[in-house]
DNA sequence: GCCTTTCGTAACCAGTATAGTTACAGACAA
DNA sequence: TTGTCTGTAACTATACTGGTTACGAAAGGC
């Protein structure tokens, strides 16, 4: 199970998208997450980094979406807050001189990444925008 | 990131394939996942109540596979080791007064659940005689 | 320049999960 | 009946997460 990090990016990211240009605090989005501020800002450091978001320090302050959320995928946020790979190898390395023990690592490391590149594909197909209009449908005019 | 169970599982279950119809004792298979035989017999619970391996105690007992190995899938192995979801929701519920908060674990739910399925279908392509052939090239004729 | 607001981050705590280990009861075969 | 296995409970060390407090730094209003 991975943290809910994911998550929570993405309900800020929907929020921020939702306010569109005025800067949200960290404690206005940490009432809509239900949670601490300091918890909203650690995961707001991966989407900064990634450029997903600004942040402005100072009064009238805060944080706004970079990019138009059309163009925000959740593959993108997944990569942004999400770093360690999901399928994991064992801890400890198996016994070489078991022919299945020499390859595994190398066999399911290979089928791991392929797995997750699955996933993250499905998860590129979703974007903010999709995510902010189920919670507002009136937000987006039908194509 | 998911513990390493399912890594564990498809280690022991390709060991027995390789054995054929030689039951492993958990000792054995613990030497070559390089680990406590405890850890094995914890994993083999799962795939025992999954119907993958059956299980014979006293003397002379131990591990047998019980289909073929073509016949086990990547999917069936996570499947059965793997019972929580991978990606998580936030621990505490949103803000219900926030049209976000009030939408975003509904939306996230269904696309965690297509993300979680697109995984799964790709580990189905995997089976375990697969993993096998990269173990022991000559253990299996061309087609 | 000073004061308020806000981010940025370190530090710490509680809860939880994992892997590893010991211990022992129960099942089975020779 | 004895030795060999599984099955499982219990305990430990370790690590990660989320929550919290605290405080420094940046920015803007007065």
């Amino acid at each position: 199970m991975t943290s809910s990090r994911f998550a929570v990016a993405t309900h800020i990211l929907t929020l921020l998208a939702l306010k569109g240009d005025e800067p949200l605090t960290s404690e206005v989005i940490a009432a809509s997450v239900n949670t601490n501020p300091v918890v909203i800002r650690r995961t707001m450091a991966g989407l900064r980094e990634a450029h997903l978001v600004v942040s402005q320090p100072g009064a009238g302050g805060g944080w706004r979406l970079v990019g138009a959320p059309e163009a925000i995928t959740l593959c993108d946020v997944f990569r942004a807050v999400e770093t360690d790979d999901l399928l994991a190898l064992p801890p400890k390395l198996p016994n070489a001189s078991c022919p299945v023990g020499r390859t595994i690592c190398g066999t399911l490391g290979e089928v791991f990444h392929e797995a997750e590149m699955a996933m993250a594909e499905r998860l590129a197909r979703v974007t903010i925008a999709d995510v902010l209009r189920d919670a507002v449908p009136q937000s987006s005019s039908p194509r």
